[in-house]
DNA sequence: TCAATAGTGTCTATGAGACACTATGAG
DNA sequence: CTCATAGTGTCTCATAGACACTATTGA
């Protein structure tokens, strides 16, 4: 690339200016049955194997590389962490306290992605990765996570648990007006498949007749019907 | 602070990742009079003094410090650079192309921020800061700003035409459901003072008793009116 | 008097919430 | 048969949009 080198010709300007560190985390979202059998809105962690916080479970991160886009260095992260390709990243916050990160001066841009669920089911058995629902407690106490860790974890590492919030705050905020703006529910499906996926996001139960009719005004209905159920067979229907 | 000494100790761990440059950008919306008189939704523009771009009219934007937080270095900018304090900087997007500043890799932060509509009229006269309108022209042409610039320029520089087109649909995004929440009406104003606030933002006529009835509800009334006007004195209002 | 405005009444269309009802197929 | 479900009908209530009307002030 040509411009390369007048890039580090011009670079004098910058170098007044001190430089932070920069990550990226992402939170991941799908909504994978829990050991009853329900669904439940759940988030993507990973056993940390690196140096700090070596051992605690977290969300997957990495820090950017040179001249890397943010939706680049989340994809690579969640490759090589998780082993998950082709999802979407959207940027949620810029988590900018200076003492976040003991290491030093770190900024981490904060995203939000979901999975398909047949993906994250799929996944569910991998090591080191783990779908963890979120806790619907209510009057929620300050310094614990919205998540039930596993052996014993508190809390998420840096303001992680922050982020987790954010995300779960979003991810409703989005299902409330469309039907899968996260693509959670892949091909075709049933207003039933539909709305258990929206309760197990919104963690509340929803009115079968409204839920019908706000949702199917946006979706397409196809000729085929889903057959082995109990009841007459459900029309199934697709995003647009 | 005793974190310093314990941060470089263990810096070795961060100096294994390249660190991009980062900035903050400020989108300082207003609604200020036309020279027609009619209120318009503005941004504030400063005349750039420093090597690259200078002589263009941009967003304000300036380098973090070490350590600085993100609201802090918006403040700090809006503070050394227009003359402007008090404001409460909210996060928008990161610009990320790696292309978007010929001097190197630069991450850009950008904010959006409001000021009350009498402290932007004070600053109007200032020099080198200008209250610029947005276009409404449909049809808007690829690769010109959203703003009428002054001196014949046609784009802003660097990628604030698109910081311009996020912040302002924010700011319609805020007050479709709010009366004022980024609190450009300091005190108490009327309905129809607050009515033409909300036209100006929207870019279109409201109905005047919809708009009435919509808002009233999430007002305070006064036991005060204004008088001096043409036709029955009108009730004063404020926020809660 | 006129123009512009405040503030309210009212009609209609729309949609959410809620309850009920019939139809259908598996076990 | 029983049960869980599909899909629709319908009633109520709240609200947006629209139009109209009276009252009140300054010019």
């Amino acid at each position: 690339m040509a411009g390369v080198s007048k890039n580090r010709s011009r670079r004098s300007d910058l170098d007044e200016f001190p430089r932070p560190s920069v990550a990226v985390d992402v939170a991941v979202c799908s909504v994978v049955p829990d050991s009853d059998g329900t669904n439940q809105l759940s988030l993507m962690l990973i056993k940390r194997r690196t140096a700090i916080h070596c051992g605690q479970w977290s969300l997957p991160g990495s820090f950017m590389r040179e001249r890397e886009r943010l939706a680049d260095a989340v994809k690579r992260t969640l490759r090589d962490k998780c082993d998950v390709e082709g999802l979407e990243p959207h940027q949620l916050e810029v988590c900018d306290d200076p003492d976040r990160d003991d290491r030093g001066w770190v900024l981490s841009v904060a995203h939000l992605d979901t999975v398909p669920i047949d993906r994250a089911v799929a996944m569910a058995d991998r090591s080191g990765v783990a779908w963890i629902p979120v806790r619907e407690r209510i009057g929620h106490i300050a310094g614990q996570s919205m998540l039930e860790l596993p052996d014993g974890q508190e809390t998420l590492p840096f303001d992680h648990d922050e982020i987790v919030r954010a995300a779960v705050a979003e991810v409703r905020r989005r299902y409330q007006a469309r039907p899968d703006p996260g693509g959670l529910l892949s091909g075709s499906f049933t207003v039933l498949e539909l709305r258990r996926l929206h309760e197990a996001i919104a963690g509340r139960e929803l009115q079968k007749d409204t839920f019908r009719r706000a949702m199917a005004r946006q979706l397409v209905g196809l000729r085929r019907h889903e057959k082995g159920t109990v009841g007459p067979p459900a029309r199934l229907y697709r995003t647009r």
